[in-house]
DNA sequence: TATCTAATCGAAAGGGGTTGCGGAGCGCCG
DNA sequence: CGGCGCTCCGCAACCCCTTTCGATTAGATA
């Protein structure tokens, strides 16, 4: 900056002003020295030094369990987006649901001296806010808890869409349906699950078998072993997510299930393979790009106002219906499980 | 820190030496109490301030096409899981194939004074290194260019498992193969179509249709048309990507034609949900999570070096073979396209 | 002409660390 | 007992940019 200063035969103050367009009394004449010198010697103000002298580092965090979980990237790419419209850095960070790297990725957005951060895995506890709450850190969770000062939350009203899903495959005539859900140790996935079970009840059915299981696709397939050997076959299979139910769908394949000529099944999220599925997948579509894109903004707005206070924000679900779910089946269902070799 | 200091009665200086543990003479005791304090006050140090002061970044830029893209999960996961293995950052960008955005980005490179980039994606133009390089920065691309000082290359051979999945389909009969290619500005899905002619040409088999479309799903569904209406209809398809390549199982099935009865597909990348396609896909799978561990490295160690000269790495790929492809048919195919209601 | 206002820019003090250099204390040897 | 060599730690400069405050000049007003 000192050489771009003495080229264009001024002081770095004046450097500074014209390349932060600050609504100050520069001349037309040295402004346009200045921006040549800096062509000239192809000149980049360092990020680190600004953000050390303003004390603003313009970085917001984003915490995700693991990138290649298919839920993130539209959260993502939402939050991203949002932030580089207005110039803001974003700081991707992922706890590979690991607890004690929880800690170290506190530890990093504090270092970073992060604005904001928005938390987006579920499988992270409240109390890990205070570190960064004592840091004047701006935090936003999706489904975890209330607002208050310098939290806000977003809450993704799981109810409207299941309450659709369920009528759309009551009207199909179901009346015996199976509920896979999430990890138990996964709020959002116990948040699911209640909609469901509640849903359900007020249509006087009960989820039967209803079953946890984790996030990973083979989970599913344990599931539906569990759910095929059970004396009364559902009709429906409602699923934790969409990956389940595609681990859902592979497995009632392999045992010669027809979906949905014998069992329907419904998935959550709408990912983007949700509609490249075979069958096609009806779901629950969460709107995640929004998602990321609402978590920015709260943060923006929040860090704006002078108290910091938190706000509460809500998402609504829907259901997309596509070709994996259909009529109840009237017949008895001839199951035939493959041998494996 | 000048509280942490002082209330450990010592110098900033002395704080700093205990908390990047300097191999230096600084007692037990004094030690002891500069960790206390830091405790009591829960002091973060301010990453900015450090890099300011060492002048290393400790950064490393990932620039994407974006992140919706199935393609980068597993590559940004590699390359993430190996900078947080040294404790290095990284700043994860998407072009979101907007040339212009292109120089906003390699502006926030330089900004960020980080010590090295990797563009993995791979429509860029080699000339967009210039400022990379001027500013000092490493630079690794894959499938692009040669490497010279400051920038590695990495070359994924797609020839290995090109030729290994047209050896297993030959094997099984076929004789007639369409390719449907990316988009002809990309470098890369030129280069696998380049392989897949070459390879094809070396059993004596013309590909036909030769398409090229862009890498959107629903580019495969008009590419599969015109591969229908054709003459002589081709026994299996190659597809330039996994995404194209469901794409076009789906249009395949939507037309009537089942695979892999009546015509075989094959994909390239083996993203994560080819197999759950519906036939689980086989495919050629390029080594993602690999490339991004690889890239960083290759950062990381060229620039350890005086020279700062770069090197070229290699990948290889292979055929994962699962349902989407079988025996060629003898049969004529009996199309029926389904006409929209 | 003296005074005032507005426009334009520079000097310098940070912002929060790092680090070379040197000083103080101390055990040990000659 | 003086000098030497180690430890251990503080001083102060420096990293690069921002921003307050004040100086300078020109033009306008009285």
């Amino acid at each position: 900056m000192k050489n771009v200063a003495s080229r264009a035969g001024v002081s770095p103050a004046t450097v500074s002003r014209v390349l932060n367009n600050k609504t100050q009394y520069i001349s037309e004449e040295t402004r346009k020295r200045v921006l040549d010198a800096v062509n000239e010697l192809n000149y980049y103000k360092n990020v680190h030094a600004r953000r050390l002298a303003t004390g603003q580092s313009g970085l917001f965090g984003l915490v995700i369990s693991e990138i290649a979980n298919p839920y993130f990237p539209e959260v993502i790419r939402g939050f991203q987006a949002a932030a580089w419209d207005r110039g803001l850095d974003v700081l991707l960070l992922n706890t590979e649901y690991d607890p004690a790297r929880i800690q170290s990725v506190i530890r990093k957005l504090v270092e970073s001296d992060v604005s904001g951060v928005a938390i987006m895995t579920s499988s992270i506890d409240d109390s890990a806010t205070s570190s960064l709450t004592a840091a004047e850190i701006g935090v936003v969770f999706c489904n975890l808890c209330h607002s208050r000062k310098l939290v806000s939350n977003i809450t993704i009203n799981y109810r409207r869409g299941v309450l659709q899903a369920i009528e759309h495959v009551v009207t199909l005539g179901h009346r015996r349906a199976a509920v896979i859900a999430g990890p138990g140790t996964n709020g959002t996935a116990m948040n699911i699950r209640q909609a469901l079970v509640a849903g359900l009840k007020h249509k006087n059915m009960a989820p039967y078998p209803l079953i946890s299981c984790d996030y990973r696709v083979d989970a599913g397939a344990s599931a539906v072993h569990a759910i095929l050997s059970a004396p009364d076959v559902p009709t429906v299979i409602f699923c934790g997510s969409d990956l389940i139910a595609m681990g859902v769908m592979s497995a009632l394949e392999e045992a010669g299930v027809r979906v949905p000529e014998d069992i329907s099944v419904i998935g959550i999220d709408d990912i983007s393979f949700a509609f490249l599925a075979r069958p096609p997948l009806t779901t629950i579509r969460v709107p995640r790009e929004q998602l990321g894109v609402m978590a920015f903004n709260a943060l923006d707005k929040m860090l704006k106002l002078k108290r910091k206070l938190g706000a509460a924000y809500k998402l609504e679900t829907e259901l997309v219906v596509r070709a994996s779910t259909g009529p109840a089946r009237k017949h008895k269902l001839n199951i035939r499980i493959r041998q494996a070799p």
